[in-house]
DNA sequence: GCCGTTTTCGGCCCGACTGTTTTCAGTCG
């Protein structure tokens, strides 16, 4: 079985069209309406039914409008079909191999034949890769550098990839009538960034009738099904959430019993505080259970509004109106919108001109939206001196000023760290945005003494972003917690480039809470007056 | 392939870096 609902697939399919196109040389405007397109289709709220419901959006013409109908009808699109005979689908994951590009991806296929990752490992592996001629140099050597990462990050899963596998699996064991209940276990309920597998603990009270379910696959990633009776599910589903340490230490305590009537009752046994999933790691949790101190964690219901969103105006899908509109239907009271500056070409950053622009259109909307309120942001590129790429008389318009770093990641640790400082040391920067830079399983975090940041942030009362993508992620929980001992306010923001992207907050939320973050420490959980109080220091 | 306040063609999205580079192609962000 796939994951994806339609929006997705129709999405999948542009894409490997432009990845196909892009490797064949093709005109490369072509190929980016394909992956726009892509990336409107997927990030839409709604389920696509017909050709009329894209034909409209920005990026779709008559072309792609037709290629959805075609899949719709037939589950696929005869480009696409075609492509696929000429390039086979797995020669795309070649360019997961860092340095890679469509071009050489392309060459490798046809001077090795390999048609997937795996099979070009194999070659790798019998050494069979360095016989043919045309391979050479740094393009052989960053093969064999590459590819095993290359692999790993095929079968780990992020968040939302395995809360999409989870809830796969959910589905099918349900239609089972001997399947009592189904829940998630292990790494991932605990809200672990990446996992290599989805722990799940099924119910039941006749494992026989359930066997073949146990075959269920989904994609390739690696599910573990374990399988629990009614007397040991409480226990079996703490058993298997904690991590060894947290479960351990509580095993130690717990003797012989096994018979519980929630995982609460297993803590308050042993005259502990219930300790929520996500901070079962161990890192003195049970301590401060036991003295009943534990952190009032934050929840998703405590968010208030959404401080970094993106619009048509930059590199973002919908219009202002519609992301309001989704962010409105979620129970906010407020959003930012902060499109990306002059600076940052190719995301269509906005010069002054056009922010004043975009302001004339945020006034024309207002009345539409009932009291829900829009601040008028700005994510703003720090250069490589530290400076800002928007004039201050700009900034000084805004309600809200989003800083980030998208260029010259390469920096040396030093200089990083004065860029930043420097940066989030002018008056106008309320929020340092995804501070470390990292992309998880693609990008290492961009060298910086991310304490000292953290040190200044909390002392000048700049904002730390909790990017919620769930590929980001930033800060992580470690520096979310040593940002908390510095005195730091957090800001839990999605960076959503479209509706649907909204949704994400809830792997900031989980990530927060794995930081030991209460609502206080969040200032989108406050009202619009106190966030504004926050903002005009 | 999409789009249109120079509207059915011609422009769109750019700069830095690297290496089978020496005037360019490929990759990355």
């Amino acid at each position: 079985m796939e994951l994806g609902d339609i929006n997705e697939r129709i999405s999948e399919i542009l894409l490997a069209i432009a990845d196909f196109l892009e490797m064949k040389g093709e005109n490369v405007y072509r190929i980016m309406a394909f992956r726009k397109a892509a990336r409107t289709i997927s990030g839409l709220p709604k389920r696509i039914e017909c050709k009329e419901d894209v034909i409209t959006l920005p990026g779709i013409g008559k072309v792609i409008g037709d290629m959805v109908e075609e899949i719709l009808k037939s589950g696929t699109a005869s480009l696409y079909e075609e492509l696929k005979r000429e390039i086979p689908e797995g020669v795309r994951e070649f360019q997961q191999i860092q340095g890679i590009g469509p071009k050489t991806a392309f060459n490798i296929y046809k001077i090795t034949g390999a048609s997937s990752l795996e099979e070009l490992y194999e070659l790798v592996l019998s050494d069979r890769l360095r016989e043919f001629n045309e391979l050479k140099g740094k393009t052989l050597e960053k093969v064999y550098s590459g590819i095993e990462k290359a692999l790993e990050k095929k079968r780990m899963l992020r968040l939302d990839q395995g809360f999409a596998v989870y809830l796969a699996v959910k589905d099918i064991f349900k239609s089972n009538p001997y399947v009592k209940d189904v829940v998630l276990v292990g790494g991932l309920r605990r809200g672990k960034e990446v996992n290599n597998d989805v722990d799940i603990l099924v119910l039941t009270e006749d494992k026989a009738k359930i066997t073949p379910l146990l075959e269920t696959k989904i994609d390739s990633y690696r599910i573990d099904i374990k399988i629990t009776t009614p007397e040991m599910f409480f226990y079996d589903m703490f058993l298997y959430t904690g991590s060894d340490s947290h479960t351990s230490r509580v095993l130690e305590l717990l003797g012989e019993n096994r018979n519980f009537n929630s995982e609460e009752e297993i803590y308050n046994t042993l005259g502990l505080q219930y300790v929520p999933p996500e901070i079962r790691e161990g890192r003195g949790e049970i301590e401060l259970a036991r003295e009943h101190k534990l952190p009032d964690l934050i929840s998703l219901t405590d968010l208030k509004g959404d401080l970094h969103t993106h619009s048509l105006w930059s590199d973002g899908t919908a219009n202002i109106l519609d992301m309001a509109i989704s962010c409105i239907k979620r129970g906010y009271k407020y959003m930012a919108i902060t499109d990306h500056s002059g600076s940052l070409k190719v995301a269509g950053g906005l010069t002054p001109e056009e922010i004043i622009e975009q302001h004339k259109e945020l006034e024309m909307i207002k009345d539409k939206l009932n009291g829900f309120t829009i601040l008028k942001g700005i994510e703003v590129d720090i250069l490589p001196d530290g400076s800002l790429d928007t004039p201050e008389e700009i900034l000084k318009e805004l309600d809200i000023v989003i800083a980030s770093i998208h260029t010259n990641f390469k920096m040396e640790e030093k200089e990083m760290t004065e860029r930043i400082i420097r940066a989030i040391s002018n008056p106008y920067v309320d929020i340092l945005a995804h501070p470390t830079g990292r992309i998880l399983l693609e990008r290492e975090p961009y060298k910086v003494d991310i304490e000292r940041i953290l040190k200044v942030a909390g002392e000048r009362g700049v904002i730390m972003e909790i990017n919620s993508s769930p590929e980001r992620l930033d800060l992580n929980e470690a520096l979310i917690r040593e940002g908390k001992r510095y005195g730091v306010r957090f800001s839990i923001n999605t960076d959503a480039h479209s509706p649907l992207h909204l949704d994400n907050s809830i792997y900031g939320v989980i990530t927060a809470r794995r930081g030991w973050l209460e609502a206080k420490d969040v200032v989108n959980t406050y009202d619009l007056n106190d966030l504004i109080e926050v903002l005009r220091r």
